[in-house]
DNA sequence: ATAAAAGCCGATTGCTGATCGGTTTTTTGT
DNA sequence: ACAAAAAACCGATCAGCAATCGGCTTTTAT
């Protein structure tokens, strides 16, 4: 059920940065905006989108005759799953495991953070009773 | 510099898995309690061990001519350290990123656990409160 | 129709985990 | 002390995957 094993290279999340910062791309405009800081060819670009696109993480449009890409999934939901494939190989209790990578995370977070927290937790609890409710 | 990278493959979580329960083991013991579901022979498990041992995951001692194993980091440690190493290669924000994985969990957590979330959090905002006053 | 741009395909390289067998070293039983 | 058994050590192979590229094919635009 669970089956997410999800994997991504690096140039495959700078190619992700890109798109969420910018909405949408083509492949040579992706290409120009990753060869400064890595020397790499139009075709090695075009394989990262290509493979992004079979995962699942991309959409894409064929505008007249090149792709248009575009995030499929929000950069927060990304790094959800990417929590989610890393936890999910260990003998089940995954909420502990989360909760256990929070407690580290914790230890660095600011006020900030932790107010938002508050506010997700609470959320989640008005969920759960509505929920329970009907 | 982050550079965690921490990476671990199937055999080598079976293994600290049975090493969490059991507290230590070595090589043979190991891999009669993972041959089952495993055909596998010992030199495979003495690998992941070694690798395990390599990677900082483990410490071992020589019991007599033997290696025991035993984990060096706590299971939820290892959990934190995966999700660090994954989130680690987005750009900046961690603390964003690790609020953003929780989204997605939070919306299956049930209530014992949030509750203890809370308290996580209560307890971070004491300690920074106290931090704030000395 | 032809050149340029884009897509598609296959190959290579590099890394890492899983897996094993053979050789050397250590332990142990007699 | 010696031989058999157990363990460690070493290196080799295999598989999967990301990164990288060049070349062939298709589509577009002039």
């Amino acid at each position: 059920m669970s089956e997410s094993a999800l994997n991504l290279g690096d140039l495959e999340i700078a190619v992700l940065e890109q798109l969420w910062a910018s909405g949408q791309m083509d492949a040579r405009a992706m290409h120009q905006r990753v060869c400064s800081s890595r020397r790499i060819s139009l075709s090695t670009v075009q394989s990262a989108l290509e493979r992004l696109y079979r995962k699942g993480l991309l959409v894409r449009e064929k505008v007249s005759h090149a792709y248009v890409y575009a995030p499929r999934l929000a950069r927060d939901e990304v790094m959800a799953r990417l929590v989610e494939a890393a936890l999910d190989r260990f003998d089940g209790r995954q909420a502990d495991g989360l909760l256990a990578a929070f407690v580290g995370y914790a230890e660095r977070a600011d006020e900030v953070t932790l107010d938002r927290l508050e506010r997700l937790i609470a959320a989640r609890k008005a969920a759960l009773s509505e929920r329970d409710d009907e």
